[in-house]
DNA sequence: TATGAATGAGTTTTCATTCAT
DNA sequence: CATGAATGAAAACTCATTCAT
């Protein structure tokens, strides 16, 4: 009773920190982001952020598993709500949209990605495995969407390409601006 | 003419710079590269260096300019060797292979569109103003290749994420693998 | 009754802590040997050290009083079984051939002298009037091996030396290699 | 001309970096002399210190090797001015109580062998290496002193055991009060 | 008795930048 | 033109110690 009292605590206090530095990421750049800063941002001290995580590694791998997370829910939710005669073309160029639409998020997006390929390692597989895990969640929205069910894995690739290269753009302020336009000239062959 | 021997000079060693910089920016990461470390490369001084760039973000502005540069004329050639009857896939596949397969540059691409939306608003525009030619170029490339091009606004764009997102995948490891299906399901309702 | 009983089970947690602390100082030295890591490798708290030892220092303290301890007791032990007409140096070989062997505790050794000539008066002490005790014990035995009991000072203050060297000669792996030759060599004069 | 110049500065920078450094180990501990304390006890800062010395591992080398120098210069000395007919007790005891004497020396000493077998294999070779030197030059030296030159190796090893016993006593303050009785102890078969 | 969350002062180290020569 | 010595501000990280519960 105690102990899962105090778990929960911890587990929030986690939660608590991982919030924080995901905003100050998101506001100032991981890179420019120090604990002390993190620290600060909660009112503990640094030796009190030590205490949850210890290092900063450690921390990153939290927020980012976090943030990978919230996309992988956001696109299981998308595809659990698909229903067969839907127009796939802008049913998915919603969802993009709203991917985009989140700009900030991105300056994290990218980060993740520059640190993985740079520093880290253990970062990169996890990285690499959630994205395999959005091609396959793709591929079965894919499925239900639409009539072709024969080119789902080029559809599917395609796609994350875009989100991938569409959250940078976005975030960049260079974002797509015919969202609609690109996805009837993808989707042109496959009606629902 | 002393001076213009001089600027020419000059002209060469800031080359040398931006090259053995860009060099070790691919291959460590520009963040985890030192001016010493550049300095070293070359065998000469870090006062040398503050000689020729006094700062370091003065010296990774030319860096990406000279990176933009290679990715601009790599795009002008590629559109001015196209001639009517060939097939869009086909070509605009060979191009995206092409780019996505220099593998470690990406590394610099994506930390140069991460310090823009971070730290550097100068160097920020100057990506998007490159941006912005590149997207003129594809065009003008897709109005050479297609037949309707009343769409060609649209799939410049696409392409351009693209680019973008495969870029990143490939220098993630996590690579598009079917560029030439994907090419065909664009293209399909647009044969040359 | 109570309280004795208490009492017990206090001296019973305070050797199980010393003999823990005792363990890692030996395996991986005491300065890099953290609070944590005993608490750890007791699967107690920091917390609960706190309340058998009010600081390092105070740990430190215990942990060398038993280790002091168990040269004395070893060293008394040898005194006892002396008896008559035993050769010096092998008797006496063999005693510092066992010292030198305990090469791990080495270690320790070396740390409570640097730690009492650095930091800690008191250890310093404590461990002088350890070292006054035993060149006492080997005077004793030596009175009982030996024929001219004259110089009995001189030849423990050699052996006490020699112990202190060897245990550090042999900690650095550069220990001494014909101990039987060298006690052949000092007790030469003396044979029993 | 210039730069040998330069470097003369730059070794002569070294040497004073050590010097306070070796300075500091002695008087206060080499584990509580921080390298801000270094830096400060020179008027530099710690960013110079690091221009030198580039961590503090590497200028604990330095230290070490300085103060091994100092030792094998010493013994050097000693061996070179022997004649013949000097009584070896007498000869040996003079240096043995110099060595001795400079007791604050032996707290580094101590140091340098507690650092190498806890955390410093480097250090360790090196220091191996001149105890191997030292015990050499002490063959060498008992050559020349004494008669019976079979047993000069069984000698060496146990003065320089009694070296490093002898430095720990002293520095400990427990120091060996009756070397000359000692002296003529080891000595008492082998008159010059 | 026992806990573990919290702290803060300290450590080593890095590096862009300045400047006298 | 070129140098490299010097700096200082900041970073990540450690750990003995305290204390409310």
């Amino acid at each position: 009773m105690r102990k899962s009292k105090r778990d929960y605590a911890d587990v929030d206090n986690r939660s608590r920190i991982i919030d924080a530095a995901t905003e100050l990421f998101i506001k100032q750049g991981a890179q420019d982001t120090s604990l002390s800063d993190i620290a600060r941002s909660l009112s503990i001290s640094k030796g009190t952020l030590y205490y949850y995580y210890s290092s900063k590694a450690d921390l990153l791998f939290d927020v980012s598993e976090s943030y990978m997370t919230r996309i992988s829910n956001r696109l299981l939710e998308w595809a659990k709500n698909l229903k067969k005669p839907m127009p796939a073309d802008e049913v998915v160029g919603k969802v993009l949209k709203e991917l985009f639409s989140a700009e900030n998020r991105g300056k994290l997006h990218l980060y993740l990605i520059y640190e993985s390929i740079t520093n880290n390692e253990m970062l990169k597989k996890r990285l690499i495995s959630a994205y395999d895990q959005w091609l396959v969640m793709i591929k079965e929205g894919l499925s239900v969407l639409m009539n072709d069910t024969e080119k789902v894995t080029e559809y599917a690739e395609l796609l994350l390409i875009m989100i991938t290269g569409g959250i940078v753009h976005s975030t960049l302020g260079f974002g797509p601006q015919r969202i609609d336009g690109i996805m009837s000239l993808i989707f042109s062959g496959n009606p629902a």
